[in-house]
RNA sequence: GCCUCUGUAGCUCAGUUGGUAGAGCAGCGGACUGAAAAUCCGCGUGUCGCUGGUUCGAUUCCGGCCGGAGGCA
C-alpha cells in the first residue's frame, strides 16, 4: 500500500508556523490540520494567537474552534480527529499539512502510536491524586510496582502525574504502560511525512517575536478574553498561557506589567520546552529563521524540499 | 573641589579574621504515549571595576585611577 504524503510545519510559538503553514497550503494545494491543543477550543483566540479569518486567506483551516473549553481534551481524540480530516482531504485530492506547536499531537499522529482501548476515568484520577497527597506519592509507586514493576524501574524521575496515568490505565483497562508502549508501535505508520520544523540559532530572536507578540495581544484584548475565561473557570482555560498569568493582575496582587512580565517568560519556556521536544526528532527539518533574508526566502526554501518530497515516491 | 558610601554571575545582593567565591531571580540543558500551553528532572554560567604596593599567596589589607549614589560647598 502506498503511504499518504503528508507535510508538517511544527515549531516554537511565534516562530511563523502560522503563516509559513498557509503559504504552503496555497502552493500546493493543500488544507491545514492545526496540532494545537488549545486552539481546538472555541473562544480561546487572543491567547492562543488563531489565525485570523484574512490570514488564513481563503484556506480551510482544520480542528481550530471544535472544542468547547469546559470539556476534556486528549491526545487520542485529537488523532481520531485527524485521521478523518486527513482522509477527508485527501479524498478531495488536497494535500494535508499539519501545523502546529503541540509536539505529543503532532507525533502521536504522523508516527501512529495506537493507545489502548481505555476511557479515561476523572474521578478515579481525583481518587489517586489524593491519596498522593494524603499519604505520599510513595505510596502510589509502590503500587505501581505491584502492577508494572518494569515502568517504575525505567522511571529517572518521580513525576507525579504519569504515576497516576499509569495507574489509571490500569484500573481502567488491565493494560501496563509498559505494554501499551510495546503496543502502541506495532503497527508502522500509513503516512510518509515531510517533516519541517522553524527553529532559531539565536533564542534571543524568538524571545522578542514573543514580547512583541503579547504586546500586540494586549492591544487585541486579551484582558477582555481572560476576563471572560476567568469567569468560567474551565479546566482548560485554566492551563492556557495567557489567562492564568494575569489573575495575579486581576486579584490585585501585581500590577499589569508585572502579569505582562510573567507572561511573557511562562511564553518563553514553554518555547523552550517546544524547542527541546523537536530537537529531538532525527526526521524533521529544521528551518532557521535567522539565516533567512526574508520570510519569503524561507518560503521558498520550503517549497523546494517539499517539491522534491512530492517528487520522490 | 572636599567628605561619606559604593563597585562580586545577566539582575538584586551575600561572603571571604588573606588560601581565586554563593544565594534568590533570570538563564541553560534534558525527559515526555489518553491533562502536553500540562507535568517533571538536572546545571553556577565569574578577569570579585582597573592599576600598583605589602605578602609565599590579594577579590579581601594599603595607595592611585575610573565609574555610580549621596552630603558639604
Amino acid at each position: 500500500m502506498n503511504k499518504i504524503p503528508i507535510i508538517v510545519v511544527a515549531g516554537p510559538t511565534a516562530s511563523g508556523k502560522t503563516s509559513l503553514g498557509i503559504a504552503v497550503c496555497k502552493k500546493f494545494s493543500g488544507e491545514v490540520i492545526s496540532a494545537d491543543s488549545m486552539q481546538i477550543y472555541k473562544g480561546m483566540n487572543i491567547a492562543t494567537a488563531k489565525p485570523t479569518k484574512e490570514e488564513t486567506d481563503g484556506i480551510p483551516h482544520h480542528l481550530i474552534d471544535v472544542i468547547d473549553p469546559e470539556e476534556r481534551f486528549s491526545v487520542a481524540e485529537f488523532k481520531r480527529l485527524a485521521e478523518e480530516k486527513i482522509s477527508d482531504i485527501v479524498s478531495r485530492g488536497k494535500l494535508p499539512v499539519i501545523v502546529g506547536g503541540t509536539g505529543l499531537y503532532i507525533d502521536n499522529l504522523v508516527e501512529n502510536i495506537e493507545l489502548a482501548d481505555s476511557e479515561v476515568d476523572l474521578e478515579l484520577r481525583e481518587k489517586l491524586t489524593q491519596k498522593a497527597k494524603k499519604e505520599g506519592i510513595e505510596v502510589l509507586i509502590e503500587e505501581l510496582k505491584t502492577i508494572d514493576p518494569e515502568y517504575v524501574q525505567g522511571l529517572k524521575e518521580i513525576n507525579k502525574k504519569r504515576i497516576i496515568r499509569a495507574l489509571e490505565l490500569w484500573y481502567t483497562s488491565g493494560i501496563t504502560v509498559t505494554e501499551q508502549n510495546r503496543r502502541s508501535r506495532l503497527n508502522g505508520s500509513p503516512y510518509r511525512v515531510c517533516y519541517l520544523c522553524l527553529d532559531a540559532h539565536d533564542r534571543e530572536i524568538l524571545y522578542n517575536r514573543i514580547n512583541i507578540r503579547v504586546d500586540k495581544m494586549v492591544e487585541d484584548g486579551l484582558l477582555q478574553e481572560a476576563e471572560q475565561f476567568r469567569q468560567s473557570k474551565g479546566i482548560t482555560s485554566a492551563q492556557a498561557i495567557g489567562y492564568k498569568e494575569l489573575d495575579p493582575y486581576f486579584n490585585g496582587e501585581k500590577t499589569l506589567q508585572k502579569a505582562l512580565d510573567s507572561l511573557k517568560q511562562g511564553t518563553r519556556r514553554y518555547a523552550k520546552r517546544q524547542l527541546t521536544w523537536f530537537r529531538r526528532n532525527e526526521n524533521a527539518i529544521h528551518l532557521y529563521i535567522d539565516e533567512y533574508e526574508s520570510s519569503e526566502a524561507l518560503c521558498k526554501t520550503a517549497f523546494d524540499i517539499i517539491e522534491n518530497f512530492l517528487k520522490e515516491e
